[in-house]
DNA sequence: CAGCGAATACTCTGGATCGAGTATTTGACG
DNA sequence: CGTCAAATACTCGATCCAGAGTATTCGCTG
């Protein structure tokens, strides 16, 4: 039954606040906002209400009441339905239980990174290494700073959060000093790539060179090519 | 000019694979599966030929030519045009360089978990972890078994995935010790709200004995109310 | 009390995306 | 040499979603 309608996480959301009690989607918009959840959770306006029809055509929540504040335009309150609570339930438990594929930008660009010349990535990689450290400056000042300002319990995710992002650090600066100091595996493969690339060899004689002067590095491509 | 449409990284795969040589989409697809790239960019059918489409609309990409093998359906076999080159250089520099938001349907999990009660988060925890300890352990039996095999140069996003997935583990794993021995930061609070929750107390009530019974973890909440 | 920016509260549109479906061909096996 | 699965090579349609746009009202300032 749910399947593919579980892709938008903000549909999860507003089936956990509507729990709580009944709400417009304004005003759902607005609590995610208060409590730092579209950190975690993206929102816009356009998909919160394409999200909400959906979840009322699958009788997730039901409309309660459509007030008219002042001259304000209409709002409608929505209520959750038992088969909602019950949808609320299993989905979060789902994505709490089994790790799911995730993609990201980072990981994307990463497998494509041998594109650029080494040179080139080392600098890039730079750039974002003062990033994310300055990101985790910032971290640091808002929740390390001040113990208890904001309960824990509900700050969880960004907890993670600071986790992943030491992960990536250590990860780039790793490599950003391999790069640097050359001691990256592989890059004399990599350099000689680029530099036959520059002299606008074709791409076949670049295989073929490559393949002649790495013999040893490049054996997996042989033996796939064998195989193949 | 390039703006929202920089959305799907399947499109800057695409100008990677054509700046090697010109292509076919169905080819694409296959080499991207080939060189384990769909475990970094998301790959389907329907999205490829879109998105191919929306490059050529772009002048990224052009046609170059549609061929017929034996009695298969026709091939349109595409190549980068120079505009397509710079986009591709700009759109992976842009990515290797600047951290973007990225959103994990874990994270999103995480944000909404005081729902559920502490012992069926704990539950749900620990099964999640063994899911994550078996996927390192394939990865070790990969990627740590036979150095070499597959030269690190092209296989530098599975690494950053192992690392990202080891942080994982940490952050669980001891997330679930806390909830397992009690020393979870809020987790009275987290209890007795459950607890009412399931009396069947109503919401405004819930908040009020809380507020109440937990001045101090809950006045990070009254001192938000207060100055709103 | 006039004016202006921020907040409230959505609506609309066009493009993106995804999964399922289709039709042919090759290769393996008995 | 028949057939059955896997690979080849897409197409289609129904959602989904992002971003921009709109209209009103509140609150502040001069």
């Amino acid at each position: 039954m749910a399947g593919r309608t579980r892709s938008n996480p903000l549909a999860l959301a507003v089936l956990c606040l509507l729990t709580e009690r009944p709400m417009h989607p304004y005003e759902i918009s607005s609590t995610l906002r208060e409590r730092h959840k579209e950190a975690s959770i993206k929102l816009n306006y356009g998909s919160l209400y394409s999200v909400v029809d959906s979840l009322q055509r699958r009788g997730l929540i039901a409309p309660q009441e459509t007030v008219r504040e002042g001259r304000r335009p209409e709002r409608t309150v929505y209520t959750i339905t038992e088969s909602g609570i019950t949808e609320m339930t299993d989905w979060l438990s789902d994505l709490l239980a089994r790790p799911a594929q995730e993609f990201t930008r980072f990981e994307a660009a990463l497998s494509l990174m041998p594109i650029l010349s080494p040179g080139e990535v080392l600098r890039l990689l730079e750039i974002r290494l003062r990033s994310l450290r300055a990101q985790e400056t910032a971290y640091e000042a808002t929740f390390g700073g001040a113990p208890g300002a904001f309960p824990r319990l509900f700050l969880i995710e960004l907890e993670f959060k600071a986790r992943l992002l030491r992960a990536e650090i250590e990860f780039v600066d790793a490599l950003a000093d391999e790069l640097r100091s050359g001691t990256f595996e592989g890059i004399k493969l990599w350099r000689r790539m680029h530099e036959l690339r520059l002299a606008g060899t074709s791409p076949e004689r670049i295989e073929q060179l490559l393949t002649e002067e790495f013999r040893e590095e490049m054996s997996w491509l042989t033996e796939l090519t064998d195989r193949g």
